[in-house]
DNA sequence: ATTGCAATCTAACGGTCGTTAGGTAGGTTC
DNA sequence: GAACCTACCTAACGACCGTTAGATTGCAAT
């Protein structure tokens, strides 16, 4: 009989993913590519090198599997943004936007799969693992509208912005870039730096 | 033996969708609602009032199915693109802009369900099903792409503006009003209007 | 050497899936 | 009224799914 799962999330220090781990990155890049739905567990296997039922060792069913693979995503865009906000507090306003923007895209593409699996695999995920994760999603949807917030109160933003509709378009925009932008081809500062002046400054001339 | 599709997909004048008709709607609401591989024809069928089999009178397949609706969802965006065009034909630049801005996110919300679950379905099609449309989805994107060029040429948008980028931005921001905006509750001319001015004049002061 | 635990495999279970062959009711045409 | 066509239904097929119980392997502690 399968015992609870003995280990934490987080990879200790160095090298050498342990069984637990390797599922869970490989199941969260193969979720990306196909969807939760399109993705078997036999083919999770075999991408590890195991057997459908070792996976049941690791994880009590496909949907925790799911739920902690979207957990570790928001967990990584947390992380993300508070060390953006650690690391401008004090600088001027579109500074530290900027620098919440550059979080945001590297937690979809340099830390991992699993934001961008996250994403892209929430709306349509089986309801229970929605209700387990949600409050953790709202915490960080509510630390962007507080940033927002702050930037319209010292005057850098527009007074009359919607900040619950702006947040939601950019995070539209930036959140859609897993669709097209190639991490391996393009630079992530300067992608980043153009989405910030789009939304700051507008196409317009 | 199942004959081929005996009938057009645009429904003709008035009122009574047919058997064809109704299966499309139906199921380009729940591959929109669960996606497409958690969609069974069962379920499908079942909300028909039909049995599964039954569909193959129709549709030669599931892919096949999910293409037609696919297909229609491109067909929609485009007619409402046009209609948009001819609309605000020497107009000045922005009125055209968010004529445009309108129109597909009228695409989105006004006319069925087919443009909606286009655009939340494609990225985890089977290879076969993107193939089959990929052509007439690159139509539509470079509709865009010419506007936005004309638009710089005119001078009215920043003669620096890169415009695949901006374009993909923009299409992530209106799309992935998918996930959040309801349009029993809220105006789309003025939603429209919102997103508009987002993209126009930005959100700094 | 023996015990014990962690991690994986084997082999199968019931269920659901997309799909198909063949039947059938009702309307239209000759 | 016989033939035909349209639009469904019935019943099943094989494949694959998530899941489980029990066996197995290898290493660590005793």
């Amino acid at each position: 009989m399968a015992s609870p799962s003995p280990q934490p999330d987080a990879l200790p220090a160095g090298e050498a993913p342990d069984g637990r781990q390797r599922i869970l990155d490989t199941a969260a890049s193969l979720f990306l590519e196909r969807g939760y739905e399109a993705t078997s567990l036999r083919e999770i296997a075999t991408a590890v090198g195991m057997k459908a039922g070792s996976l049941y060792y690791h994880f009590a069913s496909k949907e925790v599997l799911l739920q902690a693979i979207l957990q570790r995503g928001i967990d990584v865009m947390v992380e993300a943004n508070g060390e953006a906000e650690a690391a401008t507090r004090g600088a001027d306003a579109r500074t530290r936007f900027a620098a919440h923007v550059r979080a945001h895209l590297a937690a979809l593409f340099e830390h991992g799969p699993f934001t961008a699996a996250h994403v892209t695999t929430f709306r349509t995920a089986p309801p229970a693992v929605c209700e387990a994760i949600v409050r953790e999603r709202d915490g960080y949807e509510a630390m962007w509208s507080e940033l927002l917030r702050a930037l319209r109160q010292e005057g850098a933003l527009a007074a009359d912005l919607p900040i619950g509709l702006a947040r939601l378009t950019l995070f539209g925009a930036m959140n859609s870039s897993i669709e097209w932008f190639d991490v391996e081809r393009g630079e992530l500062d300067s992608f980043a730096e153009t989405i910030t002046r789009q939304f700051w400054s507008g196409m317009s001339t």
